[in-house]
DNA sequence: ATTCTGACAGCAA
DNA sequence: TTTGCTGCCAGAA
């Protein structure tokens, strides 16, 4: 049919949520690393997309575990409060300066190597 | 229907 | 090395 209308519950952007979800406390993954997960490794936009309307989700996401792959607090100003998710991330652990997460490495989590 | 944008990432110059 | 463009997919105007 041409007008299958696609369920957003069973879409990308659930596979991101499920992931997104899936991060264990203290520790946090890139949106590169999700999308390669998912299959698609250059569609990590659409993971941020996701995770933009992840708010509107019941279900609490700690989108604020997702950075981009500099470690980098790139969406820090979709929290509401730009200290928001800086917050989050250092109440869990993550040490972060000026918007930088220096244990980056430390507590990266990767979906495709930890979760299968 | 077409165009632009968007919480990124990779590659080219 | 840094800067900039392109690719990716989906949603909004």
């Amino acid at each position: 049919m041409l007008q299958v209308k696609k369920k957003i519950n069973d879409d990308f952007f659930s596979k991101v949520y499920q992931v997104t979800k899936c991060i264990p406390y203290g520790r946090i993954t890139s949106y590169g690393a999700i999308a390669r997960y998912l299959g698609s490794g250059r569609s990590a936009r659409m993971v941020g997309w996701a995770l933009n309307v992840s708010h509107i989700n019941q279900e609490f996401i700690p989108a604020h575990r997702v950075v981009n792959r500099n470690g980098l607090l790139t969406g820090k100003h979709h929290f509401g409060n730009s200290t928001t998710m800086e917050q989050l991330l250092v109440n869990e652990g993550i040490i972060i300066v000026n918007d930088w997460i220096i244990n980056f490495e430390e507590k990266f989590w990767d979906p495709g190597t930890e979760l299968k």
